[in-house]
DNA sequence: ATGAAAGCGCTAACAA
DNA sequence: TTGTTAGCGCTTTCAT
């Protein structure tokens, strides 16, 4: 099942056969008509192999790490959402934690010729992303380094970290603690989610409450949030409010306050980081950020639509996130 | 960068350079030499495309209504192992949630000459899959229909069910209540999870417990676990042990639990199914049955590139899953 | 507006 | 063992 047969069929040529699969100009209605009964007649589809030999594959390369994380679920329904208007399909791959993997993961992609690709979170160096780049529109998300080379996305940690800072504030709060994780914790060094916390103390600073700063560096995992919020609750006076810097690690925090008796958000409000689908459960009911990712896959698939299309100036694109209060904060309690 | 520049470069033909890209035999040690020796200085790479278009994409793909699904994450850590030491590589597709959409995808990895598909629980009919598997060799994970058209590998409920109930009744539980899901739940018919609450059934009545038998079917969420643990837990004398249908339920069941003032395992024993993250949690530590989704992905990896490699006869395969024994199961108490 | 023909990068059949 | 050559299915000039 060829372009040839399709042409047979329909008693033209191959050339006019093409250009309606394209869309392309230069045929008259009767023409289209005809081809296009005929590619229905047959059930034909364009192999995507040959397509990319002489030009397109019409794919789109995603690179991840691992599926399995919920937040690249929504990247990814957003960024299916904005390609299936256009003749462009995504496919993903997964890159694993090494360098060396990753490398090999993005060969793969430029081996099947696809026309964009978009990295999300990617291990590799500048360097290495330019490469890719001056051979293939390329969009880096989630990291903070911006090149010429390539467009970018990022979620505002600023901006996010403002939102919580400032909800709590209002709500009433000073002593609001806050849980980071360590420098050498598997991160690449520009991703910089540091921001939330850099951010949590010029919060504090800008209210007058430096005095009140407290940061915790463990982790943004569930067993990093536990063990902060035992570090948190065990200076004197505790905490009102605890702002963690991933939902993940609010987890944590509620574990540990529930173990030390504590109600929330009647002795102590909780605030998390980037909106997990358990954040929204009616039995955790965390206050958090929501990052949008559904926002950030379009965007992601409007850039590199654009790229392919001829694009060559680099857009970096930021996506402002949004608070979500839930029942895990409000004004602290007669007690604290 | 094409195969004729390496021809070139080696002084040798193109035809001479694609058998030893391809370990062809007929080819002196001397010329194998040359010719890597020209591929690494160039640092060339063949095209999948044009590869594609005589033959083999070297491309496996894995269609799955969505990533961000903890267990697909590890079929797929599975998967990429098993193809690692091969020539293979492996990229993923959303198929969503309607037949559809999924649809769409199984054609757009038809349309990119994939050499093999592996379908993780997909929605589409026997027939459609028999249809796909007519074209490339096709392996369908997790449903337990068989059809000699493509290989399948399920997990056996049957026997997983059965080591969470002989473990709970060698505990010395009598009033062990299921939680299961409704029909009419989303999930297609030849699916067949009921297996678990029949095995709760069938075991039950071996052990001469019939009359203990207490089932409320409402979904395998985390939600559906919650109310299902409420019923259970309003029923008089209450159940001392609970198999939840899923991890997730069990979770749900573990809330319920909690704030009805019952604590776990002291007065009630509770086990899930499908060894998530979230059950290893020092925090859960649920007993639960693992279902080795890497065992499945290396698996699906080898019979996928024996049927490549010209296997024509169907294999079915079954995952024999383990129990996995953790703080959440104990003897009933004195209370009980 | 339509079609003929060249060629994308590779593999495979055949010759040498 | 090595090289020549004819396509794979499509797109893209370039004639007509």
């Amino acid at each position: 099942m060829t372009i040839s047969d399709v042409a047979k069929l329909a008693g033209v040529s191959k050339a006019a056969v093409s250009k309606v699969i394209r869309n392309d100009y230069g045929v008259s209605e009767a023409m289209r008509d005809r081809v296009k009964r005929a590619i229905d007649e047959l059930g034909y589809r364009p192999q995507a192999a040959a397509r990319a030999l002489r030009g397109r594959s019409f794919t789109i390369g995603v690179l991840m790490q691992h599926i399995g994380i919920p937040f690249y679920a929504e990247i990814m329904s957003g960024l299916v959402e904005q390609l299936e208007e256009s003749d462009y399909q995504a496919i993903m791959i997964q890159g694993g934690t090494r360098a060396k993997t990753e490398e090999r993961a993005i060969d793969a992609l430029m081996d099947r010729q696809v026309d964009g690709i978009l990295m999300i979170a990617p291990l590799a160096g500048r360097t290495q992303l330019e490469r890719v780049a001056r051979e293939i529109p390329t969009l880096v998300l989630g990291r903070h380094d911006r090149s010429p080379a390539y467009d970018s996305i990022v979620d505002d940690d600023r901006t996010g970290s403002e939102l919580v800072m400032e909800h709590l504030i209002a709500l009433g709060h000073r002593r609001i603690g806050h849980i980071t994780f360590h420098e050498d914790h598997g991160q690449p060094a520009d991703h910089k989610p540091h921001l939330r916390a850099e951010t949590y103390e010029r919060v504090m600073r800008d209210h007058g409450f430096a005095d009140e700063i407290a940061v915790v560096a463990t982790s943004y995992s569930e067993e990093g949030g536990y063990r902060g919020a035992h570090e948190l609750l065990s200076r004197s006076p505790r905490p009102t409010a605890i702002f963690a810097g991933s939902d993940e690690s609010a987890l944590g925090v509620l574990t540990a306050l529930h173990e030390a008796g504590l109600s929330v958000p009647d002795d102590v409000s909780v605030a998390g980081y980037d909106n997990t689908r358990l954040a929204a459960h009616p039995n955790i009911a965390l206050t958090t950020v929501n990052q949008d990712g559904a926002v950030m896959g379009r965007t992601a698939g409007r850039l590199l639509l654009e790229r392919v299309e001829g694009r060559a100036a680099a857009v970096h694109f930021s996506v402002t996130p949004s608070l979500v209060v839930r029942r895990s904060t409000a004004p602290p309690g007669p007690g604290a």
